[in-house]
RNA sequence: UGCCCGAUAGUGUAAUGGAAGCACAUGUGACUUUGACUCACAGGGUCCAGGUUCGAACCCUGGUCGGGCAACCA
């Protein structure tokens, strides 16, 4: 990675660490649960987790947290993977699996059995509860608390044996059931799941709860830092219990709070609820906060990775603004991507003065301030398109760049033309406009060296290519759409999130790849969609240019 | 009303007992063959009250406000 990664209150505990001698390298580790589809809240984990791995010179594990059979799949794998690489971050050899240590973490549960530190509960789900409490009362003490280390050794045995149904019983740590700590009142380290698993298939029917897996996971991977979000906070106690009980290597792990942005929503559920009501179109739908969608939206993996390198890392709950990530994505693509001419919405333009038959072509840049970028042709005739607003019956004030009758104005990199009439349908809407052209002004200056208010963008109509454009917008209507607790979010979905239009295109733009991206001048970073072909050119509007100030 | 965590411009962050900075956003202006980009300038902040100290955003105490925790999910 070449963005420097800001230091937060991370990289002060791994320096302190360092400087002490308590590690004398740095590992950690991305531990995504294969069960969805990553959204840029894990990006901000992913450039924490690989950045910091970075920027000490240590290592970043990408470790499958696969507990949970019920949940997981193996499509998720494939796609966490390609969504990793895309970010731009590399696990090498790093790449683990949680269902990997299940006989070892077995293991270590028998030792805790042992210890007299766990032991199996017969109690149903719902009775537990009962003996759990509530916070501000403590809980009491479940039978089979007290059960023999023997009893308990058979229990365990008979539960991974198979001998017990689905929920008949759990093994559970024996810590404190008066804990003021709710996840210390003797919480379930295994629980019988008959459900076949995407790795070891039907090995096991018993597994580990998060809890009991996940310090493990970071103990025998020897990770030093382990970063997870705020929620976790309270589950610290029962990490370091685990840890020290079992005497292994013990990782830290440090919470930070969660990225949310405004104008979208990030929760797993909540945009499970959006594919599944068929209100965007799938996960790769480019409104959606999904690294999927963001891709196919146009957004840069660059853009993301500065962003989250902004961002930092802190334990303030907060929602970041849409704006600084939009800002970062223009900077890179002001840079990164062609210029080309598109009109979104067009009209006519008809120079009277220039021949029919004619045809020239110009070479415009492709990046006005690259030359390295290269050129490109660019077909200029009788007949163009220009956008609708670039003309005016009356303009509203002197800073108007387009035409109205007797107005001068560059065609960009081509000549300067003057309007002379307009032609308007029965219903008064603008049809075309007559123009008379300046041969002298090829390139778009006059020898006489006038100057010229505006420089508009156009398209010749007979070499223009119709395009399928999908014009992006945010996906809410407001900052927050789960602010109000009692209104549905789904009803403050911004229905012009997406307007599909059609355009004219300038014929270079017959050779995009899908994904290329381009900007469209004047308007806005464009790329190609995964569905764009030569015969059917489908565009994603990533981005407007800013919007003037009016 | 149990336990845990947090609070610095509108937003996100820096300053780790010694001049409160930066970015985005906002406003004004310059430049411009993209109303983009670029450039210049401006406004605006330490939750409150005490305490310690020569000196507090930072340490202490007490409030206030916000968030999290009672899956056999992660």
């Amino acid at each position: 990675m070449t963005e420097e990664t800001k230091t937060n209150f991370i990289h002060d505990i791994i320096e302190a660490d360092l400087a002490s001698g308590k590690r004398t390298e740095i590992i950690t580790r991305f531990p995504p649960e294969p069960n969805g589809y990553l959204h840029i809240g894990h990006a901000k984990a992913i450039c924490l987790d690989f950045g910091t791995a970075d920027k000490y010179n240590g290592k970043c594990h990408l470790r499958f947290d696969d507990t949970n059979p019920a949940a997981e799949d193996e499509e998720y794998v494939q796609s966490i993977q390609n969504d990793i690489n895309w970010l731009g971050f590399d696990w090498g050899e790093n790449r683990y699996w949680a269902s990997n240590y299940f006989e070892q973490m077995h293991d270590y549960a028998v030792e805790l059995i042992k210890k007299g530190k766990a032991y199996v509960c017969q109690l149903p789900q719902e009775e537990f509860k009962d003996y759990r409490g509530i916070p501000t009362e403590p809980g009491k003490e479940p039978p089979g608390r007290e059960n023999s280390i023997e009893e308990n050794r058979t229990l365990f045995e008979q539960m991974k044996n198979g001998e017990f149904e689905d929920g008949a019983c759990v093994l559970r740590a024996r810590i404190d059931m008066a804990s003021p700590n709710l996840h210390l009142r003797d919480p379930a380290l295994y629980r019988i799941k008959r459900a076949t698993h995407h790795n070891t298939g039907d090995q096991w029917c018993i597994y580990p709860m998060y809890d009991f897996a996940h310090c493990i996971e970071d103990s025998i991977e020897g990770v030093t830092h382990s970063m997870c979000t705020l929620e976790f906070e309270v589950h610290r106690p029962l990490y370091d219990w685990i840890l020290d009980e079992l005497d292994i290597f013990h990782p830290q792990q440090i919470e930070f709070s969660r990225l949310n942005l405004t104008y979208t929503v990030m929760s797993k559920r909540k945009l499970l609820e959006l594919v599944n009501e068929g209100l965007v179109k799938g996960w790769d739908d480019p409104r959606m906060p999904t690294l999927g969608g963001m891709r196919r939206r146009g957004f840069t993996a660059a853009a993301i990775r500065t962003f989250c390198g902004i961002l930092g890392a802190t334990k303030v709950e907060s929602i970041s603004e849409i704006e600084l990530f939009e800002s970062l994505v223009r900077d890179d693509l002001n840079e990164t991507s062609l210029r080309a001419m598109a009109v979104l919405d067009p009209i006519k333009v008809i120079l009277e003065n220039y021949p029919a038959d004619l045809v020239e072509e110009f070479e415009l840049p492709n990046h006005p301030k690259k030359e390295e970028m290269g050129k490109r042709t660019v077909p200029f005739s009788r007949e163009l398109f220009i956008e609708r607003n670039d003309y005016i019956d009356v303009p509203p004030n002197n800073k108007f760049k387009g035409f109205f009758v007797g107005r001068e104005v560059r065609l960009r990199g081509a000549y300067l033309a003057t309007c002379t009439a307009v032609e308007k349908d029965s219903e008064g809407h603008v049809i075309a406009i007559s123009c008379t052209y300046d041969p002298e002004s090829k390139g778009g200056s006059a020898p006489d060296g006038r100057k010229v208010k505006g420089t508009i963008h156009w398209v010749s109509a007979q070499h223009a290519i119709d395009a399928k454009i999908r014009n992006y917008d945010r996906l809410f209507t407001v900052e927050n759409p789960l602010a109000d607790k009692e209104a549905d979010f789904k009803d403050l979905i911004n229905p012009k999130a997406l307007q599909v239009t059609t355009a004219k295109l300038e014929s270079s733009l017959a050779g995009a790849k899908p994904g290329d991206r381009y900007q469209f001048e004047r308007v806005g970073y464009f790329c190609a969609d995964l569905d764009h072909t030569a015969n059917s050119p489908t565009f994603n509007r990533t981005l407007p240019l800013r919007a003037p100030k009016k």
